[in-house]
DNA sequence: CTAGGGTTAG
């Protein structure tokens, strides 16, 4: 190794910077500054400034080694300063192969996986000879760049370096190939010489999942000579992202031992697929077998609730997170936002909202939909002021808040001059989704021609979405030329959506056209579309229960339907009668009334007055909008049983108390 | 020579 000479120096020293060789700091022993980089360096920058003038002064600099371990120590994605992690690259003298590799990963791990390939180039074009610990992270960079040519090509110089045995290298080149959806080069790279382990192994199988092979990964699973967890968790993780839920389960099932990310996998599937209440329920056997969960599992279980209207489970989780002390970051404290908006407790939200140090944007769209779907526009936009007095950007998510706040309270000017402000001050283009808003905005409150002529001004072609909420306009204010001539175009638009045709249906239904009725029916039938139905579900006591249309599953079905029918007693006694219009069938008055009467609202409602305590909210959610009958019984429900009742559909909320409605019937 | 969280979740 050398000494300290000025020839030898980073070039960007001057000599004069270098003090005499009396220092004591040139007695220091590479072995004491290896020492310092690798121990307080990781954690201190100040300890690492140091550290790095030590190795100028002392001339360590020039050791190969020291200088690598001073970029890796940069290169640490903790201390942001990657950058100089390149500069001091840039200053060491003929880097080997050892140098290289330390800064070929720094890019990855500092999100710049061209750059690492790049720095490849250099390294080859300065003949320093790579060796097994190059090869992983270029793999790497080239599946996240998706850099198919420098993939193959890298891959021809492991074979030329003789280094397809080693089985990082070979993972990597598995997961590479299989991310460019060529499993059949990963697989030959598997089968290929040297020694495949269960890592290659369950690698490969990740693969052919992610590639949609379910045959060839069950196969290998199978046959594979030795497995780990991971094998199965890969076969779990995979089965759920191929929407094979029940085979996921089959698998997990039949583990002998779990670990976290096999929950996860289980429960993030079952998220995925939209059933909500499954996952939740493999949660709590989660917490049965005393696995702890982290906050990820607790985010996207957060989300379940949310989407179920578990409260209970929910506000579980938020005690389980404070008297755990784990930190709430923005996606935890957003999930909980989430979750008491969702849930009817704007109260409980608003308090998170207000006491979360980190919010991000997404918190303040939370917070704002939230308040939206429970409409209160004044305070949405309310709160849309503050979030730009604190001098924070406003993104395309906070305007479908926003503006969905304007629509369902009727604010028709106010919802205009944002649609207007969003490109004149903010500089955001509206998107279909914000036309959508404001064309049901301008449709709810009766200005048809209004909605119809924004339409026509957009930029683009209305998707199924807006004209479905034109024609939604079109049900509540019983225009039925203008409904069927939208409905029409609809079917050939979304012929799979069940919905649409029961809105046609259900504007023909309200003018009395029974044939047109039945020509629907006739057409749903034909094309093999059947109606999405109904459901409701209660959180009682933390258990989840969901109720569908003249439901019998359930156990105490008895009782609730004698109480439903007492319910019913004593509403016509206080001027109750059914809402028959709604029923979209031609069928007789007295069958129409026993069709409304068992709508899984309803019984979900009896069911929460029969198992709860008086006095205590009832909180029901839908899966579709509450239908006008159900909405003027829930009201009757909450004057005569002296009940506030909160009601989600699939759209906004509805507060039933002392018989009136939050909403102000305008929905 | 020194260095790899090489697979599976979010």
């Amino acid at each position: 190794m050398s000494t300290t000479t000025t020839t030898n120096l980073p070039h960007h020293l001057k000599p004069k910077d270098i003090s005499t060789e009396s220092t004591s700091a040139s007695k220091l022993s590479q072995k004491t500054i290896l020492n310092l980089l690798n121990t307080k360096c990781n954690t201190s920058l100040q300890c690492l400034k140091l550290a790095y003038c030590l190795t100028l002064r002392t001339g360590h600099f020039q050791d190969h080694y020291v200088a690598g371990t001073l970029v890796k120590c940069y290169a640490n994605p903790h201390f942001n300063n990657f950058g100089f992690a390149l500069k001091v690259f840039d200053y060491v003298l003929n880097p080997n192969v050892f140098v290289w590799n330390i800064v070929i990963r720094g890019c990855l791990e500092n999100n710049e996986p061209s750059k690492a390939i790049s720095l490849y180039h250099l390294m080859v074009a300065a003949n320093s000879r790579p060796n097994k610990f190059t090869y992983p992270p270029l793999f790497k960079a080239c599946t996240i760049t998706h850099a198919i040519e420098e993939g193959l090509q890298i891959h021809a110089h492991v074979v030329k370096h003789g280094l397809s045995r080693d089985g990082h290298i070979k993972s990597a080149g598995i997961q590479m190939y299989a991310s460019f959806g060529r499993v059949r080069e990963a697989r030959r790279m598997l089968d290929g010489e040297g020694d495949s382990d269960i890592i290659c192994w369950n690698t490969m199988v990740d693969g052919y999942l992610k590639c949609g092979d379910v045959e060839a990964a069950k196969e290998l699973f199978e046959c594979m000579p030795d497995k780990n967890i991971g094998s199965w968790n890969a076969m779990i993780s995979g089965f759920a992202k191929c929407g094979m839920i029940e085979e996921a389960r089959k698998l997990f099932n039949e583990m002998d031992k779990r670990d976290e990310i096999s929950w996860s996998a289980i429960i993030d599937g079952y998220i995925k697929g939209g059933y909500y209440k499954e996952a939740l329920e493999v949660f709590n056997e989660m917490q049965r077998e005393d696995i702890r969960p982290r906050k990820f599992i607790l985010s996207s279980v957060l989300a379940a609730c949310a989407n179920v209207g578990a409260l209970d489970q929910g506000r579980w989780i938020h005690t389980y997170v404070k008297r755990n002390s784990m930190r709430m970051d923005a996606v935890l404290g957003t999930a909980l936002v989430d979750l008491y908006a969702k849930c009817g407790r704007l109260d409980m939200a608003w308090e998170v909202f207000e006491k979360m140090i980190e919010k991000e944007v997404y918190t303040w769209n939370a917070m704002i939909g939230g308040l939206a779907m429970h409409g209160r526009a004044e305070d949405a936009i309310g709160l849309f002021s503050k979030m730009q007095r604190e001098k924070l950007k406003p993104n395309e998510i906070t305007f479908v808040g926003v503006l969905n706040a304007c629509a369902h309270s009727g604010m028709v000017d106010e919802g205009l001059a944002i649609l207007d402000s969003m490109k004149n001050v903010y500089g955001i283009e509206p998107e279909m989704e914000h036309y959508g808003c404001v064309v049901d905005l301008l449709g709810r409150a009766g200005l048809l021609k209004e909605a119809e002529e924004l339409i026509s001004s957009m930029p683009m072609e209305p998707n199924a979405a807006v004209l479905g909420a034109l024609m939604g306009a079109c049900r509540i204010h019983g225009h039925v030329e203008l409904g069927e001539r939208v409905g029409k175009v609809l079917l050939e638009l979304e012929p799979k959506n069940s919905g649409r045709y029961a809105l046609l249906s259900n504007i023909y239904a309200k003018a009395g056209r029974w044939d047109d009725v039945e020509k629907v029916r006739r057409l749903m039938k034909e094309r093999g579309i059947k109606t999405t139905a109904g459901s409701s579900m209660i959180d009682v006591g933390g258990i989840v229960h969901r109720f569908k249309m003249a439901d019998s599953s359930h156990p105490q079905k008895k009782e609730i339907y004698l109480m439903l029918d007492r319910i019913f007693e004593r509403l016509h006694m206080e001027g109750y009668s059914p809402k028959t219009s709604q029923v979209l069938f031609d069928i007789k008055e007295e069958e129409k009334e026993t069709t409304l009467r068992y709508h899984s609202e309803k019984l979900a409602i009896a069911f929460g007055l029969l198992s709860t305590e008086p006095g205590t909210a009832i909180r029901i959610v839908n899966n579709l909008r509450v239908c006008d009958d159900c909405h003027s019984a829930t009201k009757l429900i909450s004057e005569v049983y002296n009940r506030e009742i909160i009601v989600r559909d699939r759209v906004r909320y509805h507060h039933f108390k002392n018989g009136k409605c939050s909403c102000k019937d305008y929905w």
